[in-house]
DNA sequence: ATCTTATATAAGAATAATTCTAATTTAATA
DNA sequence: TATTAAATTAGAATTATTCTTATATAAGAT
């Protein structure tokens, strides 16, 4: 597992710092979407003495290369993904809770989308999808 | 065009005051999916004494009422939309633009997915679809 | 193993969008 | 015209995020 960040900031030609290690594993364990705010008090259970500052910039950094993706909804403030594969998000606008989603029909439609689609003047790098609904309980 | 937002208004059960009907003015007249400060400048042209909360409470009131539409993108403050059917937005991460695009594909995939899949434990209400990519100037 | 230097971090101040508060005003209805 | 619930004002407060500057450190060169 440290091995795996290790050569994923290699990759990116970015420093190994604890600061980096402990954010990538924050963001891997917690899973659900954190936001900085909960990024911070999980890394702070452990590292204590890490700057806000600090973990801001690693997650903008890791965002910039693509190691994890941000996401923000309306009405909420930024959140954090670290899953690596194509998904969509189910959320609730009452309740701010958000779900990850599989769907190879959407998959297709989308891929399908992207290599046929033209539009004047734009060029399609990708399509976001969410689905906005209620989780029931 | 008055006579319309009273109309509105009246439908909702909200009170016809000229700051509602200035900030619906603005938003139908802006068109290009304006942020609370874009509006504001607007208003303040024909209406200097306008207070800053209200407008941001009317435009929440319209958005909870379905008048106008919220939008976030990451990295950049609330927009709003006052365009009324169906369509999705065309943006890139870099310049902050934003176009609105209609198409008839995606308007029926969404039907579709919303009328025929299930998802456990969650009610779909809507589908949201973002086209992330790049303006050719 | 140590030196060098570009890069990263810490700490806290600064910023800016948005929300809140409490007093005043106004639209709608009786 | 009087009543009252709802809306507005003005400015303070909040809060997520960014910025600043001094200090520390990782990685490559010696």
């Amino acid at each position: 597992m440290i091995k795996n960040i290790r050569q994923i900031l290699n990759e990116n030609g970015l420093k190994v710092t604890p600061q980096r290690i402990a954010v990538y594993e924050a963001i891997t364990k917690m899973s659900n979407h954190p936001n900085a705010e909960n990024i911070i008090d999980y890394i702070k259970k452990k590292y204590p003495n890490i700057a806000i500052g600090t973990v801001y910039n690693t997650l903008d950094t890791f965002a910039e290369k693509g190691i994890i993706t941000r996401m923000k909804t309306n009405g909420d403030v930024m959140r954090y993904d670290g899953v690596k594969h194509r998904h969509y998000h189910l959320y609730s606008a009452d309740s701010k809770r958000i779900e990850d989603y599989y769907d190879e029909e959407i998959n297709q439609f989308i891929s399908e989308f992207i290599r046929k689609r033209k539009i004047p003047n734009f060029t399609i790098e990708d399509v976001s999808v969410q689905i906005i609904g209620k989780f029931e309980k």
